[in-house]
DNA sequence: TCCAAACCCTTGGATGTCCTAGTATATTGC
DNA sequence: GCAATATACTAGGACATCCAAGGGTTTGGA
């Protein structure tokens, strides 16, 4: 959390797997700690970004995912599905978005077990600026060359195609 | 959290922003969208294989870093150094190792600040095991081929070192 | 028709992460 | 030698995630 470590310690653990006989798993080993500290890191850059909004990256998410909703409307169990989260976890950011008046529930027209989240005007205005930030801030400087990420975006995919993300 | 998805939806959001005219920030977002999503996945595999062994990764990551160790010590800090998190989720993460008797805390010899956390004979044992399930039903069969680890590990290991982790 | 099964959302609980602040111990500088 | 600063750990609070369970609504088969 402060100063840079002397050396990477990551590296260090795929040493120790390989000095334990698990030479056969030290490698993915390592690649699957690197990316959980990536994750983290890219988190925190973000949360930093969206702080400045009142927005965590959950809330920020969900208000990005209706953006781009034709009809500014989504069922909590849509959202929960394309966010691909826990429904209590949409149940959560949608009651602190909508105490921020950033969306709004209704009733499902037809579906009464069914509730619908919608941006209000704030909340459409706040996710273009909070958009306009992250695009500049993290993922306009992501560090990532073009050809990493094109690499990134590839293996990933077909990581979570295989993790039964989606079928495509 | 149920069935796959009929199209990959951050390559949709990819296409959202491509739409919205920020196409030149497309492609970093879904890269880093889709590290997020991947770690979310194997986080979740591990904790699967771990939970029969009363383990969480927080716990289980300390244990193996302790294990690791010279003396089977290591001072709190150090620890928090090591595994890149916040001093008080190493604090949470031992008390709740100390209560199930897998770790126990000391007093350092010389610095009275310093506590070290020690491994118990439970403890070591529980380590080895965790760690042969993690690296069969996890690190094992990953999904990622051979090259995509090493690329993984190299793509990710700069960053790592540009976000300024460690200097090495 | 009607009741069981399926589905949707929410509540409550366990865990983990971080931040802020507070207490105790070391180190430093005058 | 002593006060000021730095360091180490912990307590309390805000958030997020998941699971288990409960109450309301729909659907579908007997």
């Amino acid at each position: 959390m402060g100063t840079p470590l002397p050396r990477d310690p990551i590296a260090d653990a795929q040493r120790n797997w390989e000095r334990h006989g698990w030479g056969d798993v030290a490698a993915p080993m390592a690649a699957i700690t690197a990316i959980m500290r990536t994750q983290q890191i890219l988190l925190a850059r973000i949360e930093t970004v969206l702080k400045p909004f009142g927005l965590t990256f959950a809330r920020y998410e969900l208000l990005a995912l209706l953006s781009f909703a034709r009809s500014g409307a989504l069922p909590m169990n849509k959202a929960s599905a394309l966010l691909q989260v826990h429904p209590t976890s949409v149940t959560n950011a949608v009651d602190r978005l909508e105490k921020a008046a950033l969306v709004a529930r209704s009733p499902h027209p037809t579906d009464g077990r069914t509730t619908l989240i919608e941006l209000t005007a704030e909340g459409r205005t706040l996710a273009k600026k909070a958009t306009a930030a992250l695009n500049a801030e993290v993922f306009g400087q992501s560090g990532f060359g073009p050809d990493d990420v094109d690499h990134l975006i590839r293996v990933l995919g077909t990581f979570r195609r295989d993790a039964g993300d989606f079928e495509d």
